[in-house]
DNA sequence: CGCATTACTGTGTTCGAGCACAATTTATGA
DNA sequence: TCATAAATTGTGCTCGAACACAGTAATGCG
């Protein structure tokens, strides 16, 4: 199992390391017979160049655009950071720089503005959260007439064809379903939806799909399941009236990661007794999980979503690996026990 | 943001890079005027030499030893292969090779035996489970003398200073504790050991601490925990015993990977009410998982232990970083609903 | 046949760090 | 003062891959 480089094979070929080099990169100006013989030596010792020695030589300044909602705005993207960091930890060796762009997730224009701000800045590739599935579209397509690699992470636009990294959000809607089922096997059951305008509309949808089907599927299930809609603003008296007015309400499941609004809620309602299952460590749901006002969590884990998709952009431009088309995140459930090493940074 | 290289370093501080050079490894043999100029120019500049370049030079051949317990005896251990691969794949530029010793993981005899084998093939650096307290810490203890570093996983010898990675084996009783108190608060509780010799006594008993903590600290908890003990061959009847013997039982756990055995008696017996709570994700798990029959796993995650062991120790061999000391990993919360991507290799 | 063109092959340099060794400067002693 | 030792500093080669360019052989054509 020794290590072969271009030189012992052009040795054991008998011809130089350029011809060897010719016939790797398929540079042509080799005789038939000797790339014959060269190719059959490669494959045989199943050569594999180092990568190491190979970027040594080409040592490039490559530039990566991220394009990510503003943590300042919803804490939920903090994280990304982190992961962003890991990986360019990661790659330190080689010279890969970063530009960041924030924008406001509750305005498609300022998304536009930034992604205008970002295209400025001549990256070779881009990673993105394309929160607006329109706008998405359409930078999207944009970016792939200028040839230009697009990772995406959180929400997959399925119009493209840009990589994807995320979860199941069906699959997601699911895991809730069976937790809640779980804990609590009587008593109706609500899908609450909170958000500013609707904007992630689509996951949310299929969270409440994933979470219906597994209900339906059971044999001996008969309570409603319920859908409450909140926008942002409304969303402390709307939710009470929506808690009192379902009396029988024992689990309620929270579609993004605003799990905290309802759970401050229950509490000061004194009904801690409904289950709760939400999404996301965020310091306030992490607080009502230890009180045990939540449940569970699901751990939708953007802190690795970030990681990986930067991964995959710099493995492609330093080591012109394939960037992988989608890769779904193994889905966490937390509870007040298993919580700390989650939080970690 | 440049990079810097030692050569601008050197330009910068008017001398050569052998100087430089010397700086940087103090090797001596430079004037204390231009010594003090160069190191604050590093300092400045915050200078990291380039990995990769330093390890084109010094490609050193490194071998690993690995002593792990053989998956034909025990299946748990057969995902540990994968991370190993995995953790190579990652390092494949550099030319690191590893020996496996494969142990009987029943037999103290046997992995003093292997261990010795290990020894002969001279490592630089060694991955092992430590699983015999007794037998490891000697062993470890002559590594130690020996000066070669060893990297630990699955189980902490605490008696050793060897790095480790694993997890929090009490809080790991306390998540199973809180899980099966979430599905059912009702009636008694079983802590179920099963082993063929009563070997992993330690991480058993600590296990089972956390379990009991955790029901001990509830202000309303009356009923009674109980804990049976059977050895592999007598696991049958000795465990039906226990199950007709205890008809207010609702809820069990097995503090290794062996709840198949349980889940199978529970069905056999139409005992399926009972709530089941276990370990790891074997084919036979997994599969009373998706009956029902098992409740919960909770996922040790031996492949990534093995990885990240790997891992550590290589970065130790061709970065000279340093091992870390301590790893506890995040403990998985599985049912049937999010299993499916934690079983991909 | 001679010269040009094409077809192919080999050589040498580069990247950044490490290190051996050569080269230079400074110090010491008779 | 000068040889010699000691201290300090600079030079040049290496690793593996990439690629420019030089070199060689074969063929074409007048």
């Amino acid at each position: 199992m020794k290590k072969y480089t271009i030189k012992d094979i052009a040795q054991l070929a008998g011809v130089s390391k350029g011809t060897v080099d010719r016939v790797i990169h398929n540079r042509g100006n080799v005789a038939k017979d000797v790339e014959d013989k060269v190719r059959a030596l490669l494959t045989e010792i199943n050569y594999q160049p180092n990568l190491i020695a190979r970027n040594l030589k080409n040592n490039k300044i490559f530039n990566i655009g991220i394009l990510i909602p503003d943590p300042e705005i919803d804490a939920y993207w903090a994280v990304c950071t982190d992961g962003i960091n890991s990986a360019l930890a990661e790659f330190s060796a080689f010279d890969v720089r970063i530009n960041t762009f924030l924008y406001d997730p509750t305005s498609t224009a300022d998304f536009l503005t930034r992604n205008e701000q970002l295209l400025k800045s001549e990256p070779d590739v881009i990673l993105m959260v394309p929160l607006f599935y329109k706008e998405a579209t359409r930078v999207l397509k944009h970016y792939q007439s200028l040839n230009i690699p697009v990772g995406t992470f959180n929400n997959q636009i399925t119009s493209s064809s840009a990589s994807f990294i995320g979860q199941d959000l069906y699959q997601s809607g699911r895991i809730a379903a069976k937790l809640l089922h779980s804990i609590s096997d009587k008593g109706d059951m609500a899908i609450v939806h909170i958000d500013e305008k609707y904007k992630n509309a689509v996951h949310m949808q299929e969270k409440e799909k994933g979470f219906r089907n597994y209900f339906e599927n059971l044999d001996n299930f008969e309570n409603t399941i319920l859908t409450c809609k909140v926008k942002y603003i409304e969303t402390e008296d709307k939710l009470r009236d929506f808690i009192n007015d379902h009396p029988n309400l024992e689990g309620m499941f929270v579609t993004n990661s605003k799990a905290f609004h309802v759970a401050r809620l229950l509490e000061s309602e004194h009904k801690t007794h409904i289950k709760l299952v939400g999404y996301d460590l965020l310091c306030d749901n992490v607080n009502y999980l230890n009180t045990g006002t939540i449940d569970f969590l699901i751990h939708q884990n953007p802190r690795q979503q970030a990681y990986l998709g930067l991964k995959y952009l710099i493995e492609y431009l330093v080591f012109d690996k394939p960037i992988p088309e989608k890769f779904l995140l193994p889905i966490d459930i937390i509870n007040s026990e298993n919580v700390t090493p989650f939080l970690r940074p």
